[in-house]
RNA sequence: GGCGCUGUGGCGGAGCGGCUACGCGGUGGAUUGCAAAUCCAUAGACCCCGGUUCGAGUCCGGGCGGCGCCUCCA
């Protein structure tokens, strides 16, 4: 029987998984602050939780799993300020952005995308239970989460609250009991978007939407909670202290997805490079998704693993985007077919293929090593022309078990000119080369070619006359 | 300063005590008028120093380097 392992960030150690009730796998995931168009690193943990959650479906688990969208927030403010523009008209728009972005990129196993704003009066009831527990206190502009009384504060980022007390960084608030404590309500500025609240008019502090989203959804002890790796601390680290002040179990299982880098560097949200618009554009996902279409982005994240980090170099793009094409080549017709369920894991294969299947599943139970798996799909690529057809939909199937090789993805290619007149005359050119290719006038031949590839049209010669699509 | 991660061939990126990762790129060949594509073949690596072991990129110790978090961030 299989068994999957997961690191878990909290113990520092790959543990083995299973749920904590029934067959259903709980998770939830950290989602975007709607306030502007998605960068890459909004989308890099849906899609890689989604592989996961594709794969535990895969080893028979049905998954809840949850992806917050946050939808009322400090930078909403500002960029509402800013613009002018209604935050609720932003959230909604970015929103709809978001989904869309996460459409392309196949990630369709999230269950629940709970809104912040919809979850007001659980969140108020939450406070006040932390509140009435002594958990928490008023201050001068808002509730705040006593840290100091609550034990083993620290315990997922591995820092002790004197050390933190050492750093420069944490300025003192004079009305707080401790300079670590955090904000559970923050109230209201003039003209803010607000809620009433036994504390007064204010909307919540960041940890708490996810703590009250997240026990209301999966229940007070749930199996896995994900989110980028910097959100560890502090924001992880206190939705913890919430949850357990609370009385919540919490999350059992922390995971952690890598970060965006360039050329070896994260790229944070204050990154000096982002002040030049050319080098921010490179990692918007509408850039990313146009310039190398959305299977490349999914394949190139799941070459990698998905606790290092990612570096968004166009040659590493590049390099996936062959490497896919060259996969999808061998799939060949096989990619168009309906999905359906499949049972690719405990298919008859011949002993070759079933020998790289394993090896697939192996890969993947060892804490989602897609990176691994994937190698063990070239590997099947090399055997398809002696297997034929079997090898082909083994393979498929395999890849969509990481939601690689959708119908959708090879729509491109040789259908790229649905224009009938300019079929028309590209079919006229490519004659008349073809005649002047008979005719062993080479230098025609070759100069409409050269004349095409400027025009961003590529000519290739096969046995069965030239073919041609957009570069 | 505190905590954590990491160091593999030109590049990206797996891996484990002894067996080719893999991909991109390169090289040679087949094919082609030439390209492209395709097919076949092939080279090239494990930061440094000690130790454990019959045997270590793979474990242990030390060193050096890179990155992240401690502030907004996914």
């Amino acid at each position: 029987m299989s068994q999957i392992s997961i690191h878990n960030t909290l113990t520092r150690t790959k543990e083995p998984f299973t749920p904590s009730q029934d067959n259903t796998v709980r998770m939830y995931v950290c989602g975007p602050t709607v306030y502007d168009d998605s960068h890459i690193g909004h989308l890099m943990g849906p899609v890689l939780f989604d592989t996961i959650a594709r794969w535990f479906h895969c080893r028979g688990y049905d998954v809840r799993f949850a992806n917050n969208i946050t939808d009322i927030d400090d930078k909403i403010i500002n960029r509402s300020i800013e613009t002018g523009e209604d935050w609720h008209s932003i959230t909604k728009r970015f929103t709809q952005k978001y989904f869309d972005y996460l459409n392309l990129l196949h990630v369709n196993t999230i269950t629940d995308f709970p809104r912040c704003s919809d979850y007001m009066s659980s969140i108020i009831g939450y406070i006040s239970d932390l509140v009435a527990d002594n958990k928490a206190y008023e201050a001068a502009d808002g509730v705040y989460y006593n840290v100091r009384d609550h034990k083993n504060y620290g315990k997922l980022s591995g820092r002790k609250i004197e050390d933190m007390l050492s750093g420069a960084r944490i300025e003192r608030d004079e009305s707080l009991q401790h300079p670590a404590d955090f904000c559970l309500w923050k109230l209201a500025k003039a003209g803010e978007p607000s809620w009433e609240s036994p504390w007064g008019a204010g909307r919540p502090g960041w940890h708490i939407e996810c703590t009250v989203m997240a026990t209301e959804l999966l229940g007070s002890h749930f199996d896995i909670h994900g989110g980028g790796d910097d959100l560890k601390f502090p924001h992880h680290e206190n939705e913890i202290a919430q949850a357990e002040g609370h009385g919540d179990c919490y999350a059992s299982c922390w995971m952690h997805n890598g970060l965006i880098q360039y050329e070896g560097v994260k790229i944070s949200k204050s990154d000096p490079r982002n002040k030049d618009p050319e080098f921010a554009k490179q990692f918007k996902a509408a850039y990313l998704l146009e310039e190398w279409s959305a299977p490349v982005i999914r394949f190139f994240l799941l070459q990698g693993h998905y606790r290092r980090p990612f570096d968004f170099a166009p040659k590493n793009i590049a390099a996936a985007q062959t490497a896919l094409g060259k996969l999808h080549k061998v799939i060949g017709d096989a990619i168009a077919d309906d999905l359906s369920q499949t049972d690719v894991l405990s298919r008859d294969l011949p002993e070759d293929l079933a020998k790289l299947r394993d090896a697939f599943a192996t890969a993947m139970d060892d804490d989602f090593n897609a990176g691994a798996a994937i190698g063990h799909l070239f590997a099947m690529a090399k055997l398809v022309k002696q297997h034929g057809e079997i090898a082909s939909v083994c393979l498929r199937d395999l890849g969509r078990c990481l939601g690689l090789f959708q119908p959708s993805d090879v729509v491109s290619a040789e259908t790229s000119a649905n224009d009938e007149t300019l079929n028309a005359v590209m079919n006229l050119v490519l004659s008349l080369r073809q005649d002047a290719r008979a005719n062993r006038d080479f230098a025609t031949a070759d100069r409409i070619r050269d004349d095409l590839t400027a025009a961003g049209i590529t000519v290739k010669d096969g046995p069965d006359g030239a073919v041609w699509e957009y570069i």
